[in-house]
DNA sequence: CACTTAACTTAAAATAACCTTAAAAGCATG
DNA sequence: CATGCTTTTAAGGTTATTTTAAGTTAAGTG
């Protein structure tokens, strides 16, 4: 997952940087027009964040030749105002989707994620990650402070869950629906076994975090200090 | 933080109304255009969930009455394909943020948060307070002015019920056909056990609230200076 | 004030949820 | 078709929660 950022203001688009690199994303960036263009004309990215007021060479330019060019590439752009004349010229031109500045990591990275899912390929980072664990969905590696392990598929996928959704108790039957499928008879005791199965992987590396049972409930991941 | 949710498909409708109720906002719907608008003019909502394709009356007209009418509550659109027509039109409009359907929960939460941020407000859900305590029916945890503690099913439904109840005596049969459902042959003495270990909960955070017994009658939540 | 009844508290029993492990079954690969 | 790996099944053990039950306290009533 490649993302290329063009922004001029200096700090914001450090913070961009920083802030999608550690959301393991792969990030590139530019501060101006020219060298933006030139970037995403690569058509190696899968998604590009773009300002629309930017020195040489304006956003919206920018995206109409990338259109032209037949890159189809996700273009979320950075619209400074609140201006409805940006964001549907913006849109008319063939941007995804668009974001008022101030705006929020949150947001970005929600956006992100969500542009993935609407042109149905999953623009997902490479790598999730959790306290003083990483989780690689590619290769379905676990890193924890002290070493690594490989997962099997439904580990994989539930250890993935799990840190998605880390802000909320994740319920049995939500976590059935994933791994198994809206309409299996899979029962609680396989979610069981594999919590069980992924514990032991945990302590395997050495991680300090928790697959908490709330009984009743579900299960949450904590962090070691809490 | 009310919410008002207009969609008419019956089935979505209900879903968004229980995700967003389990998640402690309050939450109100309509499944036309009609009724939809009328209760939109009350004003009293902070947020408004608006699906496009509406009987009766269509969203964007809807869209469009609220705000000529100087409401300015912000409001998400749903559309219904990936139509950059239907955003464009709905963003003229005045929409504050649109969703493609299908999204998913974690999305409609997220924007839902996202436009309090912006709007520099703070749309929270209510995290189920009274007095000096708060409940947080997700994680199940009460916290009062000395330190939080985690509370089980049962008390935490009791708890919540008398907190949603808190202007009126809550009688032991309404609670019993709460958390037991309506044919058990609970007794009223499971409700007097379970109040027994909430007020012990209750002062272990240090809390003043008291759980009041009306003789003959039922129970009702009281603040320390009442 | 004595009596009755409702409410309170607590400990112990029963139940249900969860954990772990081992073994069986399924599946792909060489 | 044998091997190694993943997934499923199943059983027994552990613990948290719920229910039962019994003794105690408090409130209302004549």
């Amino acid at each position: 997952m490649r993302i290329l950022v063009i922004e001029d203001e200096v700090r914001l688009c450090e913070a961009l940087v920083q802030i999608l690199k550690k959301h393991n994303y792969t990030v590139d960036s530019d501060t101006d027009g020219e060298s933006g263009l030139d970037d995403a004309l690569s058509g190696i990215y899968d998604v590009v964040v773009l300002d629309i007021m930017l020195p040489k060479i304006d956003g919206i330019t920018i995206l109409k030749k990338i259109r032209s060019e037949g890159i189809d590439v996700p273009v979320i752009l950075l619209t400074a105002k609140d201006s409805i004349h940006d964001k549907v010229t913006g849109l008319d031109s063939g941007a995804d989707d668009y974001l008022t500045k101030p705006f929020n990591t949150e947001e970005l990275l929600a956006r992100i994620r969500a542009l993935g899912r609407r042109r149905g390929e999953i623009i997902e980072p490479d790598a999730l990650s959790f306290g003083d664990i990483s989780l690689d969905t590619q290769t379905m590696r676990l890193t924890g402070r002290g070493g690594d392990i490989s997962l099997t598929l439904k580990e994989c996928e539930l250890l993935e869950y799990l840190i998605i959704h880390k802000d909320v108790i994740a319920s049995k039957e939500q976590i059935i629906e994933k791994l198994w499928g809206f309409d299996s008879d899979a029962e609680a005791n396989h979610v069981e076994v594999y919590v069980s199965f992924l514990r032991k992987k945990l302590r395997h590396v050495h991680s300090d975090i928790k697959i908490n049972a709330v009984r009743g409930v579900g299960y949450k991941l904590r962090k070691g200090g809490e």
